[in-house]
RNA sequence: GGCUGAGUAGCUCAGUGGUAGAGCAGGGGAAUCAUAAUCCCUUGGUCGGGGGUUCAAAUCCCUCCUCAGCCA
């Protein structure tokens, strides 16, 4: 029996960075699947969160004048403020400087000592004080005076450290086994084959604490060090299913959604950390890619970063989503311009969809009493648009599963697009005229197609999506994917049609 | 430098041995229910270069060029 539940997570995101169109991305995919499963009858859980240790935190917090704790608290919010603003449907949002974590990060790291996978030792290496940072012998540059440099310019020195490591150089077999083993584990397909040249080029023991610095999860047993990143970060997802008690309703999760950036962590590292305490790695890790801003890339000196607000007020929430998750295939970098921004939601949502709606509900509106009519018999062309219509979650479902959002909608418009043929060909306008039965009946079969779509698209576009249901008057709880198979009531009297999605003018770029 | 992937219509991409495709953009026409939205037709490509295998190559092999990513 395979389990009925689904868990998602995005990265928890680092709280010195200002939330910008990225994050967007990545939530939204996420939100999008979770969506979508709890709409299939899965039991989901959608995790996101936020990364609030490390020593840039507590540079920034003595920066500001305040404790790393009222920091944290403070810039936190910025990321929770996106939850609303984007409708995303998050099922928890983790701290890592909330309790629980501290507990299962330390309950996962006493088991790693346990199995001998972590040992305490020194960490030898070219240290720059300024930088913060170490540095390997051939990046070093030499200065003026003989002395040898950072590449940054920083002068270094030769540092002993106290560190942890956690015994990676053992697990590299195991970890090319369990790839062989999941050869769906990391996607896209590329990005597992980078994955597994690093892997197969040899693992080295990896430093997981350090005592530079104290904002962080304490080791057990010895307050002088703090973990480093790779364990506080990633032992998030386990803490928010439950560990150290039992988590075996969510875990393992289904998928683990990443930027390009940090794929390696995820991949190699923490399914490493899981199988040496064992416990099951993730299902799947899906890079994806990351977006220019009209050809250039997204930084700060160029001041060309998308805020996610920005990007709603602009747009709107529904479209700005549609538009992220439509325009480039899913696991490609892609390029975010405005003008094909404004091309794409007028070509798709209020041409093809919005004005679909609108052109069926406000003739039926206008001359049918405002009443759904009776369909009599349907013809070949009537029968075809329907199946098409109720059979749509098929191709749509299994495009999601892989994360191929942008084939999924694909898959939706093309119902779209043969319903406006079809209205179109069959004219109930000349019907009217003169066979108000069949024009019943072909406004009917519009008007089915309609419903299919606005159940499908609810995952993506959930505010239109919803009033186009409303419009039909679909009780909410005939909204699910299974609730696809039943008819229209007709009968059904409609209120007078509003437009879904307004048509965008072309503007000058702010 | 090593490895991996990519190079197909103006743009974004699909197509892994059997007569070159889609969407958008461009051009022409139809219709008038609708958010001047829609529908139909259509222009456009020596499939990065060269060589080879095959009855047949975008697709397989070799080589070169360009770009991206990962690693050192």
């Amino acid at each position: 029996m395979s389990k009925n539940t689904y868990y998602v997570t995005t990265p928890i995101y680092y709280v010195n960075d200002k939330p910008h169109l990225g994050h967007a991305y990545t939530t939204i995919a996420c939100d999008v699947l979770a969506r979508f499963k709890r709409l299939d009858g899965f039991d989901v859980k959608f995790l996101t969160g936020t990364d609030e240790h490390g020593l840039k935190v507590k540079q920034s917090a003595e920066k500001a004048g305040m404790t790393p704790q009222q920091f944290t608290d403070e810039v936190s919010v910025t990321f929770r403020d996106l939850v609303p603003l984007l409708q995303y449907t998050n099922d928890d949002f983790i701290r890592t400087t909330e309790e629980r974590h501290k507990k299962a990060c330390q309950a996962l790291w006493t088991k790693l000592v346990e199995t001998g996978d972590i040992y305490l030792s020194k960490y030898e290496g070219w240290y720059a004080v300024r930088d913060e940072a170490y540095y390997d012998e051939e990046e070093l540059k030499d200065g003026p005076d003989g002395k040898k440099l950072a590449p940054t310019g920083a002068p270094v020195e030769w540092m002993v450290e106290e560190s942890y490591f956690f015994k990676l150089s053992a697990w590299q077999d195991k970890l090319l086994k369990f790839y062989n083993e999941n050869p769906h584990f990391v996607m896209p397909e590329s990005r597992f084959n980078e994955v597994k040249s690093f892997v197969k080029g040899g693992l080295k023991d990896l430093s997981v604490s350090r005592t530079t610095f104290d904002w962080g999860v304490k080791v057990p047993g010895n307050g002088k060090h703090v973990m480093y990143v790779w364990i506080d970060a990633l032992t998030n997802y386990l803490t928010a299913a439950g560990y150290p008690n039992d988590c075996s309703k969510y875990w393992p999760a289904d998928l683990h959604m990443i930027g390009k950036d940090i794929l390696r962590f995820h991949a190699v590292y923490w399914p490493a950390f899981l199988l040496a305490a064992g416990i099951a790695p993730p299902k799947r890790v899906f890079a994806h890619g990351w977006w220019t801003i009209e050809g250039e890339k997204m930084s700060k000196s160029l001041g060309n970063v998308i805020a996610p607000e920005d990007l709603v007020a602009r747009y709107g929430v529904d479209a700005s989503r549609y538009f992220l998750l439509r325009e480039v295939p899913f696991g490609n970098d892609g390029d975010f311009s405005h003008s094909q921004a404004i091309n794409r939601i007028n070509n798709d949502l209020a041409n093809g969809l919005g004005n679909l709606a609108q052109r069926t509900l406000s003739f039926i509106y206008k001359n049918c009493e405002a009443k759904i009519p009776a369909p009599s018999e349907y013809t070949q062309d009537d029968t075809i648009l329907l199946t098409k219509a109720h059979n749509a979650i098929i191709n749509v479902r299994e495009q999601i599963d892989n994360q191929a959002f942008h084939k999924a909608f694909e898959a939706i418009w093309s119902v779209v697009n043969d319903a406006n043929a079809y209205i179109d060909t069959q004219a109930p306008w000349s019907l009217k005229k003169t066979d108000t039965a069949r024009m019943g009946t072909v406004l009917y079969v519009l008007c089915e197609v309609i419903r299919c779509l606005g159940i499908l698209l609810q995952p993506v576009i959930p505010t239109a999506a919803g009033k186009l249901l409303d419009q039909l008057v679909i009780p909410a709880n005939e909204r699910s994917f299974v609730n696809i198979a039943n008819h229209l009531k007709a009968g059904t009297v409609i209120a007078q049609p509003e437009g879904i999605f307004p048509r965008l003018e072309e503007k000058a770029a702010a």
